[in-house]
DNA sequence: GTTAGCACTCGACATGCCTAAGTGCTAACC
DNA sequence: GGTTAGCACTTAGGCATGTCGAGTGCTAAC
């Protein structure tokens, strides 16, 4: 039994799996792709693939399907990285043109993204450690509530509304506020806790208190707002895509809107050399993702942020992936120099 | 045969069916409620409402279900408001508590009332239309790019990305900045198209061309920005009623993407004297709801802002119409003054 | 206007049967 | 040893058939 045979047949299992949606077997095996053996080498073969725990059959004498074993094995050793068509090429090009705004930017990537995918698409906001401090500015909302915006030279803002704890009058807000903005101007944005802390002290002590309130906001400003945003399209492909989902793709729309679970998945997502780094159904960390599966990568000057694509396990891996590369490549160009 | 008794009727089969899901018979409807005639009469009842096409058979010898008309004859003119529980009383109090950022408590309000009825909710960002400038900031991007952040005395930021069609040297930026935020300090929003005629007109001549360009965009922002975001949750609880829309989900979920379709909606939805507006099936202009219903009303100060509820027509009417009316008008407490 | 009764329709369900697809295994083959 | 052919066995799925129950519409009687 050639060990390279067998690699030969879990791919063509995965390939027309995903082609045809239905367990294969041995004889459309040796039809459809042109092994030079007979259905029942093949047999033999999967037997052992089964063993292996890469492929499975639903139930007696039906075909084999693949595992999440297998998918990564192939996704790992097997496949390769499928050329774009010229069309594709061109909608990605399309997008260079006339990209104005980040907003824009992503909305439309991910948009595009989900239309190359049939899937869903997912695109973190860039996260933007090389920022500096353009502008701050303090609103006074109500008599303890004030609006504090934040914004990096980058174009980001961020905004936040925080309590001082005691009636501030407008006069001292100005106050806090050219202090604040006299010493920070300029300053990198993951350098801002740092420099907060000599405003804070530098203020008299009668003012210490709500300035340290504010201090504290324009840091969580700073930090938490790296990385906590997506935009996302395509939902609706999940529900063409039903059959995939046996149970019902409720638990993926759940962890869909639950912002927080796709980001910290996106985020954990390493990095991998081939560049792209794909999750598998229940290596999914999150249980509604049992029978999904990610595809991810990150995008921008280092690399950070993170742009994919879901859909259900049974997708087509080298396609997705292209598509997933070809994207945030080009995502980094136009967010780049 | 007694007018009365046949909206009983249809009121029940409505009752019956939205309980049920299932086509309801004249036999189960006298067992069910205890109208006080046979089944006989009922059958006739039930031809005659079909006649006038309020309910129909989806096949000779099953029971009824309402149509589209009889949804709507069943809102307007039959159900009654029911109360909330106590329960939901006490978890919409909760929202009162706690209630930092605008963002915050839109969150925390949509998610609420995807709970409560167990459908998708959607809530519109409040319109602002007594709110003035702040604050205006120009961030030089790129060489000819300029990012324009407003910020409202309400709290309320907004930004865009402006070309300004020419070579722009910092120093310039920066005296056209201070020229307009003078001039425009303090102006109400809906205000500031004229007030920007008078600021750009007071520019030097070479100054004349991105002047007109910013100010342009601050236009674009000021109106434009009134009601064009929504936040929405609750999506999952489509899949849970995926039986209730025998085509599939899809298209509702492309309609829920599709932002600009969603706020279309809510903003046609005319105000209704019961406070409440519903759109039933058909009744919405876009065809992709055809199978479902939105029940909406406005909050905030002039209640132009819409919060709603989007589920399947077979929803249960009289709840979801209390529970989005509840939250509506705790929504305007908290946000009044 | 209401009721009882009856013939009729139709979906849902169970049963039985058959076929196609596929497997595992054994024995022969190179 | 790896490969092949052949065969018995399993199972899902399609199809025809029959039965049952729910429900309707209609007519005649109350």
């Amino acid at each position: 039994m050639s060990e390279p045979r067998k690699l030969e047949v879990l791919r063509a299992i995965v390939e027309d799996y995903v082609h045809s949606r239905e367990p294969v077997g041995s004889k459309a095996l040796v039809e459809r792709h042109h092994l030079g053996v007979s259905s029942a080498t093949i047999r033999n073969d999967m037997a052992a693939l089964e063993d292996e725990g890469l492929i499975t059959a639903p139930h007696t004498s039906a075909g084999r399907i693949p595992t999440d074993k297998g998918y990564r094995l192939f996704v790992d050793q097997i496949s390769a990285v499928k050329p774009l068509s010229p069309a594709e090429r061109r909608a990605i090009q399309a997008l260079l043109e006339g990209s104005d705004d980040l907003d824009d930017v992503l909305d439309r990537t991910v948009r595009l993204l989900a239309q190359l995918t049939n899937q869903v698409a997912v695109v973190q906001y860039p996260h933007l450690s090389r920022a500096k401090v353009r502008h701050i500015e303090f609103v006074l909302l109500a008599p303890r509530k004030v609006l504090a915006v934040l914004i990096a030279d980058t174009g980001k803002v961020e905004q936040r509304v925080i309590d001082v704890g005691e009636d501030l009058p407008e006069e001292a807000l100005a106050e806090l506020r050219t202090r604040f903005l006299g010493a920070l101007s300029g300053t990198p944005l993951n350098a801002l806790p740092q420099s907060l802390l000599s405003v804070v002290a530098s203020c008299p002590p009668a003012r210490r208190n709500p300035a340290q309130a504010l201090a504290r906001g324009l840091e969580a400003l700073a930090t938490s707002s790296r990385e906590e945003r997506m935009v996302m399209a395509g939902t609706a492909n999940l529900a063409r895509s039903n059959v995939d989902f046996p149970l019902s793709i409720g638990p993926v729309l759940e962890a869909l809107e639950e912002q927080v679970v796709m980001l910290r998945l996106l985020s954990d997502m390493a990095a991998d050399p081939r560049g792209v780094t794909v999750s598998i159904g229940r290596e999914n960390p999150y249980v509604g993702l049992a029978e999904a599966s990610v595809v991810a990568t990150g995008y921008g000057p280092d690399a950070t942020a993170k742009v994919g694509v879901l859909g259900p396990t049974r997708m087509d891996y080298p396609t997705t992936m292209a598509a997933v590369r070809a994207v945030a490549r080009y995502l980094s160009r136009i967010l780049g120099p």
